[in-house]
DNA sequence: GAGTACGAAATCGTATACGATCAGCCTAGC
DNA sequence: GCTAGGCTGATCGTATACGATTTCGTACTC
C-alpha cells in the first residue's frame, strides 16, 4: 500500500480504492466470530479457544481476545476466567426476557417516532408489509424476520433518541444470537403480524396519540411473546417469572 | 461516601458476582480509572493514554488497554482509533436522552416489580423515603442521590427481568458519568420527589394496576427531566429534539 | 501573509513470549 | 474396588517489542 499524499482540497473522506477495508483486525475477528455464530456454524456451547480462532482467522491472539469481549459484552458468548468462551444458549427464559423488554423499548421508540414520521415514511413502510404478506404463501422464516426488522425500521428511522433506538438494536441483536427463528415461528402468528402492522400504520396515519401508538406497538411484540408462550405447557409456564404484558 | 452503586460495570446478565477479590488486572484497570472518573479526578475531555494509565497503575498497557474498552463500552469514554481515548464529556442532549430513556425503563422495572412486592419491601423503601425527607434541611446532593437509588433498588429487588434491571443500572451508570448532580440540582426539586415517592408508595400499597403504576414511575422521572428543562432558555429548548414525557 | 507540503514525535495496533491458573487423568494408598 | 493426592496438558493473563497511523509543528512557496 503506497503513501498517499494528502490530497488538497476539501476531500476529507478519503476512499483509498477499498471499499471493505473493515479497519483494525479486532473489528475484523468481532464481525467475523459473530457471523459465525449468527450464522449456524458455532452452536451454542462451542467452545471458542483463542489460539485455535487466531489460527483460522490468520490473526494474533490479541485482536481476537478483544473481540470476544466484545461479543462477551453483546451476551453473545459468555466467559469465564483462565477457562475460556462458549457460545451462549437458547435459553426459552433468556428469550422471554428479551422479548418482553423489546416490546417495552419498541413501544417507546415508536412512540417518539411516531410525531416526526412522515407519509412518505408510512408509505414504504405500507410497501415493506405487503412484501410480507405476499412472502406468507411460501413462507421463509428468515426472509420474513428480515422484512419484518425492515418494516420497524422504517418507523423507527425518526427517532430522536439514539439511546433507545440502542436498546431496540440490541434486543435485536439478541433475537439472533438466540435463533429466534427456532422460537417465534407459530402457526399462524406471520399473518396476524401483517395485520397488525397494517393496524398500527392506519393509527399513525390518524395522527394518534403517543400513548396509543405505544400501547399498540408494544401489544404488537407481546402478542408474538403471547404466541409463544401458549404453545407451551402449563407446567413449562408456570415457572416463567413474568407475564408477556403486564 | 456510602458506596452502594448498584452493580459495578457488569454489562452482562450473567456476572457471576465476582466477590471482591481483586481479579485480574484489567478489572483492577477498569475499577481504578472508572472511580477516578466518577470521583472527578479525570474530568471530561481528560485524554487518557495509555502508557501514561499503565505507568501511574503499575500494570502493563494490556489491562490497560482492555479497561479502556469496557469503559468505550459503557459510555464513560469516547474512543477513536489511532487517537486515544477521552473521558466522555457533559452534554446536556446526552443527559436529556439518558433521563428519558430511563423514565421508560425504570417505569417498566417498577410496573414488573409491583405485583411481587411485600409489605416489608414498602416499609424499607419507606424508612428511606424519609431519611431523604429528613436530609432536606441540610441538603447535600450526593447523599440525596445516593437515598434514591437505594430507594428505587428496593422497589426494583423484586423486579423478575434481569434484563430491563440491567437497562436501569446502564442508565444510574451514565448519569454519574455525566456528573448527574450538576444538572439535576433544581430548587425545590427534591422537595416534590419526596412527595412523589410516598405517593408511589401509597399507589403499591392500594394494589394498583400496573399500567397506573408505570405511568406513575415514569412521570417521576420525567418531572426531574422537567424541572431541568424549565430552567433553560426556550432557544435552548428549541433544539431539545424530545420531550420528557411523551 | 496565507496556505501548503514535509517531517518528527506521539500514540495506538498487533505480534510474540512467558508466567499463572484451571480441568482432567493417572497413580498410590486404604 | 474406591477415594485422595499429585501431575500433566491446555488455556488464559500479562509483559515486552515492533510496526502502522495520526497529529502537530516547521519551513517553504505562491
Amino acid at each position: 500500500m503506497g503513501r498517499h499524499a494528502p490530497e488538497p482540497g476539501g476531500a476529507a473522506v478519503t476512499t483509498p480504492t477499498a471499499g471493505e477495508t473493515a479497519g483494525s483486525k479486532s473489528e475484523r475477528a468481532y464481525a467475523a466470530i459473530k457471523e459465525k455464530i449468527l450464522g449456524g456454524e458455532y452452536t451454542p456451547g462451542y467452545r471458542l479457544v483463542l489460539a485455535k480462532l487466531a489460527g483460522d482467522l490468520g490473526f494474533s491472539v490479541v485482536p481476537v481476545r478483544e473481540a470476544i469481549r466484545r461479543l462477551e459484552a453483546e451476551n453473545f458468548v459468555t466467559f469465564e476466567r483462565n477457562v475460556g468462551a462458549t457460545v451462549a444458549g437458547i435459553d426459552p427464559t433468556e428469550y422471554l426476557f428479551t422479548m418482553q423488554t423489546l416490546s417495552i423499548v419498541e413501544g417507546a421508540a415508536t412512540a417518539l417516532s411516531a410525531p416526526l414520521i412522515t407519509a412518505s415514511d408510512i408509505a414504504r413502510a405500507r410497501a415493506v408489509n405487503a412484501a410480507m404478506r405476499e412472502s406468507l404463501d411460501h413462507f421463509d422464516p428468515i426472509r420474513f424476520t428480515a422484512l419484518n426488522l425492515e418494516f420497524h425500521s422504517v418507523l423507527f428511522e425518526n427517532c430522536p433518541n439514539p439511546h433507545i433506538l440502542d436498546l431496540v438494536h440490541r434486543g435485536w441483536n439478541r433475537l439472533q444470537a438466540l435463533r429466534s427463528s427456532t422460537f417465534s415461528y407459530v402457526p399462524g402468528r406471520a399473518k396476524e403480524s401483517v395485520a397488525e402492522h397494517e393496524a398500527l400504520l392506519a393509527l399513525l396515519e390518524s395522527g394518534a396519540g403517543a400513548d396509543d401508538v405505544e400501547r399498540a406497538a408494544r401489544a404488537h411484540r407481546a402478542a408474538t411473546l403471547d404466541a409463544y408462550l401458549a404453545r407451551r405447557s402449563p407446567e413449562q409456564r408456570a415457572h416463567v417469572p413474568v407475564s408477556a404484558s403486564y
